[in-house]
DNA sequence: CAGAGTACGTACCGATCGGTAACATTGTCA
DNA sequence: TGACAATGTTACCGATCGGTACGTACTCTG
């Protein structure tokens, strides 16, 4: 998977500090909201020292940014994942990918999306957590957009607004009621929408 | 309105320091977030000291309670507004809330709904503020289940989580996108899902 | 008018926040 | 062996965090 020329030979933990860094602030970011987690808690935890944060990130929030992007790329692997399973037949794709997020969002302990949440904790447009996010959903919108296209919807632009209200939906409600939540008829409901919109 | 036995005469600003801080730290609470208001700027903004907040509430914490206990009571009252106008038509009902909410959710300086906020900013369970938020929304779940039982849908439950995540996708999604965001096709897209159960 | 109770402000607390300076230590490769 | 880059160590900074001990002004009642 990775491509660097010759990384060593035990791979428990990642060795240098600012990976060791990256990885321990996205897992506190995500499980515990990013305005609730100190650097001191990060360094902690990723067994490295403040020092070692600040020479690989200019200032907390550039490492917040990076996290988010981070997640980003993360979420756009999960997104695109199923059109191995279904090449060139759109509306199965985005339906394997409703599916399983339908699952994932339905289980106690879901955190939501992580670029949703930080639109919500940092709602000034100026701060870099929230542009990045922003930015991402952007994104999102616009390859749903392509993907209801694809699909021959009456009004894909419609229809693509419709299913993110769903799964953006699913991402909150996931995390305010736990096992069984609303989240759980994602799936049917992505299906009505799209069958109603042909 | 008030009931109070005899208040006085001028009333241009809350009298009460109480009720001026809960007035201040609801508004910054919604607009700026949760965490990222100190008790500090709620004083000052409200003119007032902070023994005076830390007589009223006893902690921050509690504060923050109070701010999602009004909140869920001007929820209530502007989701049940449009019985007045469709006494006994739930769907009519629903659909007034809905399409206020379209509009509302699709304007620039959104800022969502305070309880999904507030669940998102304190994803521990065992906090106050997560709590009140999470049991209003269990309300609301079950008013709209309620709703849905009365409109004669196929499943009612089932529409009523549908439902519900439009609704909570058009709060996150309002703040994302701002003007023309994803929660403009709302009532269109509720009214596609619940012909579609019925 | 005395006195009590209520309501508020001044000034301060220790803890934690994000962030840094100076220096010692380690591992790697030439 | 020696140089360099990366990391750790320690101690610290000013600002802000949530929270409080204590004094003071007002008002209502007898």
């Amino acid at each position: 998977m990775r491509s660097k020329p010759s990384p060593d030979t035990t791979t428990e933990t990642p060795r240098r500090a600012a990976d060791r860094i990256r990885d321990t602030a996205f897992d506190l970011f995500y499980r515990e909201g990013i305005r609730a987690v100190g650097v001191e808690e990060i360094v902690n935890q990723a067994g490295v020292t403040k020092p070692s944060l600040y020479r690989a990130f200019e200032s907390k929030d550039e490492l917040i940014a990076a996290y988010l992007r981070d997640y980003d790329q993360r979420f756009c692997e999960r997104f695109e994942a199923p059109s191995a399973e279904h090449p060139d037949d759109p509306k199965a794709h985005l339906l394997a990918y409703v599916d399983r997020l339908s699952r994932r969002a339905s289980r106690d302990g879901y955190r939501g999306c992580g670029l949703t949440n930080a639109v919500i904790e940092y709602p000034d447009h100026d701060h870099p957590a929230h542009q990045v996010a922003v930015e991402s959903k952007q994104n999102l919108r616009e390859r749903l957009r392509e993907m209801c296209r694809s699909m021959g919807a009456r009004d894909p632009d419609e229809l693509a607004d419709g299913l993110m209200l769903l799964i953006e939906g699913s991402y909150v409600s996931g995390q305010t009621f736990g096992e069984g939540g609303p989240a759980r008829v994602l799936g049917v409901m992505a299906r009505r929408l799209i069958d109603a919109s042909m």
